[in-house]
DNA sequence: TCAAAAGTGTTTCCTGTACACCCATGC
DNA sequence: GCATGGGTGTACAGGAAACACTTTTGA
């Protein structure tokens, strides 16, 4: 195991949950103290990231950096674009950043990112904040368009992979889920119209059991089960340009 | 500008046409002779591709090549994926190749993908020939993985953007649009629904001219028109899971 | 008993789909 | 005049969309 980094390639870690009905994006407070001055120069944010090691795989180096955030070992992150522009680290800041840091200032970036189911908390959550991704505060580096293409990407795939299922609990009601399409679509839905569309699809099992508590009538709980979606397999040639 | 090769990074290009009722991926000989032996050792093939270098960006370096092949300045070129697994270069040809280029051996190559229209011709075919994507010849590298996961994204893609449009020549027969349609989804169309299908979309625009000498009744001609195409934006929130 | 979210049916319209024959031309 | 790919219409079924009230519980 070689645990020196490669100083010219990172990953960065777009990780998102829906709550309160937004979409959420959990980012990293980036802070440098030049001691010449006593003012902190760079105080902004930035995503959750890591240099490769040499040792490490890409996905290896995302699946860290999600585990050291959640505690939990992730199956499902997504790959969606890289970064590596001549210029894309370009502002003081962010020179003085990367310097500090050892690495060269032409670093090549790979964007991953995961999706939290909502009933989960972080397992640390020192220097990080969730923020709604419609109201970013001042990002580092070219970190907005990394996540406005993390989002582009999964709204292009909500429709047609079984992706929203992630944003939610294992057992979740369907008011949930449309809430959950609600936001990534950005519109609304016809309540009724959603229900029947739901639980027409067999994959979308609903169970015994109720939730009480969390509002006044009992509602009911439903399950995704992979193992049935994966034997329909729709293939929905619908050409839909 | 700085013409220096970064060592550990490189751009692989994925070029597809359709041709003869099939989708045809461009790969490029690899050749390398040792003089210690007389034969070949490195003898199979490959995508093109290239080393970016310190002053270009990774789509500069894509444009590039692709500019190379087709004489042609192409804007619709698509970045897919990154590939830098620690392992990913392993075999004894493949290290020896990247060894004999002055590279290193954990290269981590960003992968795009442009789609030719059926009526292009290459500019320079020295050395690369066309293959059908179901029957592809020994592959060096990741390259064979590269290559399906450039289709699985077109697929993926295929009904809800207008990426069909790519591979017609600027002036289409309903017959090869659906030719294409059939090609890229692996399945067979309807004729008659397909036209109405497609003669209901107004960015699909017929034009006066008709098609002589191709078949025997000549066919009506049809322009796919980006304008109108993006005044529309189909929303499309057909939840489709 | 009322406030709050859960849950339910019907009608209309549109779109997808299945299906078989005539048309215009080159040879 | 015939072979070849181009081009057309109709009927049916299923899904999308619009729309308002009842149910169950906690407070």
């Amino acid at each position: 195991m070689d645990f020196r980094k490669i100083d010219n390639l990172s990953v960065d870690c777009v990780l998102l949950k829906i709550e309160n009905k937004s979409l959420k994006v959990l980012l990293r407070k980036r802070n440098l103290n030049l001691f010449t001055e006593n003012l902190p120069i760079v105080d902004d944010w930035v995503l959750p990231g890591h240099y490769v090691l040499k040792s490490n795989n890409l996905g290896e180096t995302a699946n860290r950096v999600f585990e050291e955030l959640t505690g939990e070992k992730h199956l499902n992150k997504n790959q969606f674009r890289a970064y590596g522009n001549a210029a894309r680290i370009n502002t003081e800041t962010d020179l003085l950043w990367v310097r500090s840091r050892g690495a060269t200032t032409r670093t090549i970036t790979v964007a991953y990112y995961l999706i939290l189911a909502s009933n989960k908390k972080l397992l640390n959550s020192n220097g990080v904040e969730w923020f709604n991704i419609k109201n970013l505060p001042q990002l580092g580096f070219d970190h907005k368009k990394i996540i406005t293409d993390a989002f582009d990407d999964i709204k292009s795939k909500i429709n047609t992979e079984p992706l929203v299922f992630n944003f939610m609990p294992v057992k979740f009601t369907l008011n949930e889920l449309q809430t959950a399409f609600e936001v990534l679509l950005d519109t609304e839905l016809d309540n009724r119209n959603f229900r029947k569309k739901i639980t027409s699809k067999s994959y979308i099992v609903p169970l015994e059991e109720k939730r009480k508590g969390q509002s006044k009538k009992p509602s009911r709980l439903y399950m995704f089960s992979n193992d049935v979606y994966n034997q329909i397999v729709e293939t929905g040639y619908i050409i839909n340009i």
